[in-house]
DNA sequence: ATAATATATTAGTATATACTCATACAATCA
DNA sequence: TGATTGTATGAGTATATACTAATATATTAT
């Protein structure tokens, strides 16, 4: 990221954005951890119940590495929690609600394709 | 991105996550094109009504380049509409959707915040 | 026709990040 | 003690993308 001037205060005109700013980075930052087909495969694997680091590798069919940096991601971003028990590392969803995301998506992602059905004069 | 063996069957173990897979594809691509504080504000904007490219460069103080570059991202993706007229672009919210995935983010954001809080004895 | 304006696009650069292998770290067991 | 196993991390690479200036395209006005 480099310049794109942003207000420095109530002064030098612009409209009044200062503080909306910091939470559309936050909000943006929330957007992009869940913006990877991998974690989602991690997240939707998590749905079942806690599962250690090997058993997402097992279910994923990735890397022990990646999912682990995965994981890592996710547990920064509060949406997973993790659980140490001996050698093994459990994680479990942290917050719910990325879910009921993830359903909104859908849904949109479905009413815009019945619309290019209708268009193409689909039944 | 690299190898990272697909599933190519019924065959061969592992789950059947074939066709969720591309779900999850979309999904992340729709997460992505959020997941970036200048869309966002852009889009943010866009609340009140349509505007053309440049009453949003003028609003989000952003260049006119770009701007246009991140409309044309939010068009692909069925987020926003244009309208032409005359020399001018009019752009306005098609998916009116994004914005309560926004807010279950600003929820569990602050969810997260609060929770911080009382982990710190807060009152 | 030329000029002026609004928008889109091309080309180039810088940064972020997803992935890999190899290795470090930590806990259990011989 | 050393060996084994599960997880995390360091280092390197490849790709994606956000940004910029400059230019192309299109529409209206002179």
């Amino acid at each position: 990221m480099t310049s794109e001037r942003r207000g420095g205060g109530s002064r030098g005109g612009k409209p009044a954005r200062e503080f909306d700013d910091q939470v559309l980075e936050l909000v943006a930052e929330r957007f992009q951890v869940l913006a990877e087909p991998m974690r989602l495969r991690i997240l939707n694997q998590l749905r079942g119940g806690e599962m250690s680091v090997g058993a997402l590798v097992d279910a994923t069919g990735g890397r022990q590495a990646n999912i682990s940096r995965h994981l890592s991601a996710l547990l920064a971003q509060g949406i997973v929690n993790r659980r140490k028990e001996g050698v093994f590392a459990y994680y479990r969803i942290e917050d719910p609600k990325i879910f009921d995301l993830c359903e909104l998506v859908c849904d949109s992602l479905q009413a815009r394709l019945t619309a290019r059905q209708h268009a193409l004069g689909g039944r």
